[in-house]
DNA sequence: GTGGCCCCTGTTTTT
DNA sequence: CAGGGGCCAC
């Protein structure tokens, strides 16, 4: 098939996407910039497979990062071909390695009923495993022990494979051992197993690897470069006998290197993969001229990539606004106002994002757009999941699902409160591991009067309350089977007093929580639950493995907050990055490490290309952070980008010239925003307690204290009626007496 | 065993 | 600033 006969319906690639969407079988390999028509490449690429080279559906496996990708592309697929094809497999890594799992698991001894712990669940068992070796959390943080555990994962490392250099990794792998049979104990996965233990069923059974290898004949990669080590051989053998592998992906949007994403998988590809045919998508039809330009002006400060070039056809457009605010309030207010202006001119709500480094910086944000009541919807953050609540009805239901799930159990086993307290549970916990069973099961046979197992050494009212929940459990498990979930779940509400636990006193935060319960009730309807599928199972694996950007609805009329992670994918008519200074974006964490610069400087790439016709850079001269406020200088990316494609902004309505105009900083080749009065360059006075002061507003006062900080001063002065006021001696117009 | 308070600490991004 | 752990009083 060459481009020359290609059918009409390709007549919307150019001749890159054609050249792509039509190459021969075998390995390719497209590089795409963004706003290139990726996904759409990758859609067409399989209705060509099935319309043009006759595949059927079912030998078509595509494979993405979220959900929200996974739909978006079945749908387009189904767009093009009228219909949604039979039998095709559109999934995530996740999700299609959890249902290779269920359906072929056991031969490796992993039973079909297994849960997925989330991270909360991971740290849950970490600690139980510090308790258990006698560790000190203190000193083994079990965040950085999960972090230890994930990464090895990612590399497809066991325990026995890591090999520790120093004592405290020895330490690190010995609760990693403990770790993975806890997990196994509870018939539990956690979200790095999934692909791992895929790999390792691949490889250790021929059988099964054929078989899938037989159905899926043709391999299809989104976002290939946010591959770990343990996707991307999962990949790789999955193709290794018919070499069908299409994968897209752009190096320069690598930016989850923190979670195992190795872009070099890029390279590896083209080593496992010779014969790979190579397409570079370069136009970009998404961003006007000056926005390109200062994308491909930051990312060319790169060192390890693949040198790009992106071009439009679109024209210059509107240069990008940069901006500084006071603080991070100002900032908020800013973005508010503009953001009412713009509607003003015809844009919707919808048309805008507005992006930052951490979730933490949506706060001001939210408050800025309630006070201006802005709708917006937030992705992330406090997630829906992530409530108590929410956890609370999911453990029960895992529990129903899956009796062996400790850390459910130990989770509920006293919520609502019944009477069972930490002693008693620590009681459970030694006995059921001492007897090698997980708790509600060694419970069980106990209940059944076996004589098998030593009842639990507890005093009589402890046990009673014991066998009472297991008996709860166990008759929601009885009465559950095949039960639709939305039943199931207000059963089981109903049978714990569920309700009256939550709504124990009636203030707002208690109702909110009742909706939250209400509103996973109604998930739960919503769920789509395959023929042969247990409606439980589906339901619990589709909350696992939900991301933030899932829950994106774009049709919605309202501004979108997201981190510049969440942004990957999407794209918006106006976008606002905040926070661009430096220690938020480059991160603090970042900022010693080149590899780690490089991946934040990605971070503002995909940030700036997000971006159709406007975009606002906002930064602050202070910013309050972990409770303290303190001065920020501009992030040094700004300084990257030419200057000819800013224009320094200052709507008419909404000219102030606070005390951040004025900077001077060898980061900052832009005009100051206009209307400073003070005259720069000239000492600094500096100031000491007790000092006799004048300020031009508030007259004569006395120092309270100054405080250094960053090479300022913050000096408090008392005036006589007026309070204490804070002042930074820099800016202040604060002359000695 | 429960609930409340206080201090302390650790603060990125997430399937 | 906020979540978690430790400690205390019922």
């Amino acid at each position: 098939m060459t481009v020359e006969n290609a059918p009409s319906w390709l007549e919307d690639l150019n001749p890159q996407q054609q050249e792509a969407v039509t190459a021969e079988l075998g390995p390719v390999l497209v590089l795409a910039g963004p706003g290139s028509g990726k996904t759409r490449v990758l859609t067409y690429r399989a209705a060509y497979l099935i319309y043009e080279l006759g595949v059927p559906p079912f030998h078509i496996l595509a494979v993405t990062f979220t959900n929200k990708a996974a739909n978006e592309m079945r749908e387009r697929i189904a767009e093009l071909l009228g219909g949604t094809p039979r039998g095709l497999t559109v999934g995530t890594f996740h999700s299609i390695c959890a249902r290779f799992l269920r359906r072929d698991g056991d031969v490796i001894g992993i039973p079909s009923n297994f849960v997925i712990y989330d991270d909360n669940d991971q740290i849950g068992v970490i600690k139980a495993v510090l308790k258990e070796l006698d560790l000190d959390e203190k000193l083994y943080p079990p965040r950085r022990i999960s972090n230890f555990i994930s990464r090895a994962k990612n590399e497809l490392l066991t325990p026995d494979m890591v090999r520790a250099r120093i004592h405290r990794e020895e330490i690190f792998r010995r609760v990693y051992e403990r770790y993975q049979e806890k997990l196994r104990e509870a018939h539990a996965l956690d979200f790095d197993d999934l692909i791992m233990e895929v790999v390792r069923l691949f490889r250790e059974h021929d059988d099964v690897l054929e078989k899938y290898q037989r159905r899926y004949q043709h391999v299809l990669v989104d976002e290939f470069q946010d591959t770990n080590t343990a996707q991307y051989e999962f990949v790789k053998i999955l193709g290794k006998s018919h070499r069908q592998v299409f994968v897209v992906g752009d190096e320069d949007q690598s930016i989850y290197r923190f979670r195992g994403a190795d872009f070099r998988n890029v390279l590896r590809f083209r080593k496992d993969f010779p014969e790979a045919k190579l397409v570079l998508l370069e136009q970009n039809y998404r961003s006007t001229g000056h926005i390109l330009a200062a994308a491909n002006a930051i990312i060319s400060k790169n060192s390890s990539r693949t040198p790009k070039q992106l071009f439009t056809q679109r024209g210059e457009g509107t240069k990008i606004r940069l901006r500084e605010a006071y603080d991070e309030t100002e900032e908020a207010d800013f973005v508010a106002n503009e953001i009412i202006r713009l509607t003003g001119e015809g844009y919707r709500f919808g048309d805008i994002a507005v992006m930052y480094r951490t979730n933490a910086q949506s706060r001001a944000l939210e408050e800025a757009f309630l006070r201006h009541e802005i709708p917006y919807q937030l992705v992330g953050a406090t997630r829906f999941y992530a409530r108590r609540e929410v956890k609370d009805v999911l453990a029960y239901l895992r529990l129903i699902h899956n009796p062996s799930d400790d850390i459910s159990f130990l989770r509920i086993v006293n919520v609502p409160a019944r009477g069972i307290g930490a002693k008693t549970v620590g009681v459970l916990q030694r006995w059921a591991r001492d007897a090698g069973l997980a708790i509600l099961p060694a419970l069980r046979l106990v209940a059944a009067g076996s004589d098998s197992i030593e009842p639990p050494p507890l005093r009589r009212r402890a046990m009673d309350a014991v066998l009472s929940f297991a008996r709860t459990i166990e008759e929601l498990r009885e009465e559950s089977d095949g039960m639709p979930v939305p039943e199931l779940i207000t059963a089981l509400l109903e049978k714990v007093k569920y309700k009256d636990y939550i709504l124990k006193d009636d203030s707002e935060e208690s109702k909110e929580r009742w909706n939250n319960v209400l509103e996973l009730v109604n998930v739960a309807s919503t769920i789509l639950v395959g023929p042969d599928e247990d409606p439980l199972t589906a339901f619990l694996e589709r909350v696992s493995l939900v991301s933030d950007v899932d829950n994106l609805r774009e049709s919605e009329n309202g501004v979108t907050l997201l981190t510049l992670h969440a942004a990957k994918g999407l794209e918006f008519p106006v976008v606002f990055i905040v926070g661009l200074e430096d220690g938020l974006l480059p991160h603090s964490r970042s900022i010693d490490e080149p590899d780690e610069m490089e991946e934040e400087r990605r971070l503002f790439y995909v940030g700036i290309t997000r971006a159709k016709d406007l975009l606002y850079l906002l930064h602050t001269f202070r910013r309050t952070r972990y409770g303290s406020s303190d001065l920020s200088m501009p992030s040094r990316f700004l300084s990257e980008i030419p200057k000819d494609v800013v224009e320094n902004y200052s709507p008419g309505s909404y000219g102030r010239s606070g005390p951040g105009a004025r900077r001077s900083s060898r980061n900052w080749p832009f005009e100051p925003l206009g209307g400073s009065k003070r005259s720069s360059g000239g000492p600094i006075p500096r100031f000491y307690a007790g000092q006799r002061v004048r300020h031009p507003k508030f007259g004569v006062g006395t120092v309270v204290s100054v405080v250094e900080k960053n090479g300022d001063q913050e000096v408090r002065v008392a005036f006589a009626g007026k309070g204490i006021k804070l002042f930074l001696a820099k800016l202040a117009n604060l002359e000695a007496v």
